[in-house]
RNA sequence: GGUACCGUAGCUCAGUUGGUAGAGCAGAGGACUGAAAAUCCUCGUGUCACUGGUUCGAUUCCCGUCGGUACCA
């Protein structure tokens, strides 16, 4: 049967390098779970792998889009299913590395399939948060999807727009086609994370963060500064850019609350993280020697000439 | 040296017409099925700078000390 190897860890734990050492050992391709390197507009400021990483291991779903384009975790998840779908014909294992849980999970377990919500009634919700705050939003959902109201977050704006979003496309409730059932795949998944003290992450963050400024993330963010208002663009890294380009603080402050952020995200990913118990969880030396005992997954394919 | 103002949670500050105090940020924990690096929830006892006085009672009023800031010399 084939393998599907997740690597997932905080951000700053090494997810890229121990990802391409397993990919090398195993002779196989990469793909990526993170939300932000999809994008190709945005690379400092994402840690994306570099020109070199890229051009030692195969990757999937690295600037792979535009931050103009629309993209969500279902389109994810059937891209991903696709394209392992033909992988596996050439591949034993397959390798999947991000920071992003939901995406992680979606192609784990899959999702529930949903109609697509028109511009027009994402914009009519919106509007109604707008005028009537969370309220509104609240009494709507509660109206049409009580169900969903009784287990909804309902101090979440995200959470109840959603809903009604596809109350309102379908003229159902939400509840309808959020049926949680998980999906069987057809291959094995084996999940690792990587665990790292919590001063030493945050050292490594900080580190990290001063690396990308060196590395020009300042001109990256300044490029995309007029379309700071597209979602993708809504990223530790360059929403605080954004602020200092705008006169709210200054750039020392930015590189500070840019640290601070990063770690806090850090912090939303380990909570996601270590409520799924299948992770096995491994320190970076750990990590390396897990690599070194992996066999080739294409064990066969010398040159034919 | 003089005058004024300030000294309260890790940080920035609010407040108590005298009954020992509260926000934002940071931090910790958590949630999360189509905006997810997003979004949201929970958690705040700290010699209220120090000393003395007035008072039943002072962080709050008064004297002084120390530290800071501003202005005047």
């Amino acid at each position: 049967m084939k393998t599907l190897i997740v690597i997932a860890g905080p951000t700053a734990s090494g997810k890229t390098a121990f990802a391409i050492e397993m990919a090398k050992a195993l002779d196989t391709v990469i793909l990526s779970a993170d939300s932000r390197q999809f994008y190709k507009e945005m690379n400092i400021g994402t840690a994306a792998p570099t020109e070199e990483e890229l051009g030692q291991v195969k990757h999937y779903f690295v600037h792979h889009i535009s931050i103009e384009d629309k993209y969500d975790v279902a389109d994810y998840e059937q891209d991903v299913m696709q394209l392992l779908n033909g992988l596996f014909k050439t591949h034993d294992t397959v390798i999947i590395t991000g920071g992003s849980g939901l995406f992680i999970d979606a192609v784990c377990h899959g999702i529930d399939t949903m109609p697509d919500v028109w511009p027009e009634i994402r914009e009519k919700v919106q509007k109604l948060f707008d005028e009537g705050g969370l309220k509104a939003l609240q009494n709507e959902v509660q109206r049409l999807d009580p169900q969903y109201f009784d287990i909804v977050d309902q101090q979440n704006p995200r959470r109840l727009q959603r809903a009604l979003e596809i109350c309102y496309q379908t003229g159902q409730p939400f509840s309808a086609f959020r049926i949680g059932n998980a999906v069987e795949r057809d291959f094995h998944i084996k999940k690792y994370a990587l665990l790292w003290d919590r001063q030493q992450l945050i050292e490594r963050i900080d580190k990290r963060v001063d690396l990308m400024m060196e590395q020009g993330l300042l001109e990256e963010a300044k490029a995309l500064y007029p379309k700071r208002h597209l979602n993708a663009l809504n990223t530790v890294g360059y929403k605080e850019l954004f602020a200092y380009f705008d006169g709210q603080c200054t750039l020392k402050e930015a590189i500070g609350q840019i640290k601070t952020h990063t770690r806090q995200y850090a912090k939303r990913q380990m909570t996601w993280l270590r409520k799924d118990t299948g992770y096995q969880w491994v320190t970076s030396d750990e990590a390396k020697k897990v690599a070194a005992t992996l066999q080739p997954s294409i064990p066969q394919q010398q040159e034919l000439h």
